[in-house]
DNA sequence: TTGAAAGCGTTACCAG
DNA sequence: CTGGTAACGCTTTCAA
């Protein structure tokens, strides 16, 4: 029968009538036990199943080796994948993870953090939520001495670390892969410009058109809110023009997705009348017909940086460093014409 | 300037001057303390931003507010909304939740549960690797007092409480409605025939079949391996019989997206020449066209009730239960055919 | 109404 | 080589 309380070196150190201290020294192999006893105090420890009590460890040394991440949600494959590559560099180096998420609520953020700190963890990795515009509560994580890094949707730059996508590029990249491919009209959909990650995808596809001289026109660009449904709804627009796109690049999987049924609806044939690119992830390119040319993120890279950066930063007092993981072309069937 | 270390009781009581007990009794608005000096060391807690410490707290009570979640994977949706639901009903609760990763691998789900007892979790959610086939590391849960509690893939059923959805149960229902919408030839793709999720969900199948004194062939059920290429290769083999099934039901939701794209390619029209049912999240089923009619696990709820479960245990030595969960029909475009 | 002291499990320092 | 003791932060007796 085991006893309800796990074993201590106490109760070690009972049983073989010997101090504590030399039970603790036996256990971390100290040069200075005698190699016999250094043996005995291993088997029993072995044989009691002990294990080191955390919660001392971490009373003492004030690091209970837990490492706190903060994202918007968890289901979408954008962060369950960041969040798969942050805990296995973790594990690797002997550190659990706590997963809070914000459902996108400033309130909730702001809770989550409050929790961390109280959790004492020795770290933090974060990604905004969209309500978020104040980042007082974040600030309040340099006093705390709390070291944190942000991906994706970042802040005070000046104070925390960060890893983020290549946005710009990578929309340039995919309007060029387009242009490349037969596609003459490259269309863009978008979500809420206010949104920096809209206002960089966007300058990236302008940059592509301006490189090849293409003159820009207004009407090409749809952006109002990201969603499966505004994906849709900017295809047909865009269909309906007098002079409608060849070619649509999505800034995201639920507005490519969109913009794909409207194309179908519309009776045209992907790629061969209108070629599309979106953001996605491996899996879901694929379902779809025909399967979807994206701009592929390293989410898991994405991950394992962040986490390695914040390791770091638990170690030693570095300056915020600011990483940026491009994200890669991948062509599938919806973007190359065939007539090329 | 804050100091490096936070704030403690005896701080608090050498700044007031009065002895750390008392200041514990006023935080907790212990009755005994005066009413004015109570207030005032609250007011410089507040003022010093105190925060318990909780590592000392552990030590004391033996425990650390924390418990522990063990899934196959977490970029999967199935998952990651279970643990959705699972962490929403653990914050609720004042629990953390700690998250491990087994990748389908027996040996790392060995080790994750060697750390979460290591880690001195209150308790276990976990849901079986594939490779797993041998249970005593879970036995050992028992004897180290740990309560736990297993969801969809689950064992041990004496001994820990499990939380499922109604596999035969929903199958039946699935192929119930094909048979109510016009389809008179339904068909079958499955996984590994030695997974007890295929057997169930075939069971069910093959129930609503009998109901309907429809003769079962045996040609009409491919059962090989779950994914994309799998339901691909299965919806092939089954449009090649001499006599195709006019409906398919498919147990998976890449099962699903791989039929669905045989069926395309074979240019059968969707559900007029072939219905099509799967097994999926709201998101991926209302991305392919034409939308996925689609058994939908509950599986927030299922995250929910499986937390609920595993607190009632923490509290008190409760019996094992076990709770069924349905999966709920959702229709959409897929299955319900015109002429009906 | 308040204070002192023991104890939770561990490490580290100082003695012997 | 080994043992005793203080310390980490907190709660909880027991005394005053």
């Amino acid at each position: 029968m085991e006893k309800n309380r796990p074993v201590s070196l106490k109760d070690l150190a009972k049983e073989l009538g010997v101090s504590i201290s030399t039970v603790s020294r036996a256990l971390k192999n100290s040069p200075e036990i005698g190699a016999e006893l250094k043996k005995r105090i291993k088997k029993l420890a072995k044989e009691r199943n002990y294990r080191p009590n955390p919660f001392a460890m971490s009373l003492l040394k004030n690091s209970p080796r837990i490492i706190g991440i903060l994202v918007p949600d968890i289901v979408t494959h954008f962060y369950a994948s960041i969040i798969s590559g942050i805990t296995d560099i973790a594990r690797a180096n002997n550190y659990s993870v706590i997963i809070s998420s914000s459902y996108e609520q400033y309130e909730l953020e702001k809770q989550s953090l409050e929790d961390f700190i109280n959790l004492r963890v020795e770290g933090i990795i974060a990604c905004l939520a969209q309500e978020t515009t104040d980042y007082s509560h974040f600030e309040e994580l340099v006093n705390q001495n709390i070291p944190t890094v942000f991906f994706d949707r970042i802040c005070l730059t000046d104070k925390f670390s960060s890893v983020i996508t290549d946005n710009a590029e990578s929309a340039q990249k995919a309007t060029q892969h387009l242009l490349e491919t037969g596609s003459k009209r490259v269309a863009f959909i978008g979500g809420g410009n206010h949104l920096e990650i809209v206002k960089q995808r966007k300058h990236g596809y302008l940059q592509a058109l301006r490189e090849k001289n293409i003159p820009i026109e207004k009407e090409l660009v749809f952006c109002k809110k990201i969603g499966f449904d505004y994906g849709y709804e900017g295809a047909c627009k865009l269909l309906s023009l007098p002079q409608p796109p060849d070619a649509i690049l999505a800034m995201n999987d639920s507005l490519a997705f969109g913009a794909m049924k409207a194309i179908k609806k519309h009776n045209l044939r992907i790629p061969e009348d209108v070629s599309l690119i979106g953001y996605t992830d491996e899996l879901h390119s694929n379902y779809v017909d025909p399967a979807l040319t994206s701009m592929t993120h390293q989410t898991y890279k994405m991950g394992e940086e962040s986490c390695k950066l914040l390791l770091r930063h638990i170690r030693g007092n570095e300056k915020p460093k600011h990483i940026t993981i491009p994200a890669l072309l991948t062509i599938r069937e919806s973007s190359i014409k065939k007539g090329d």
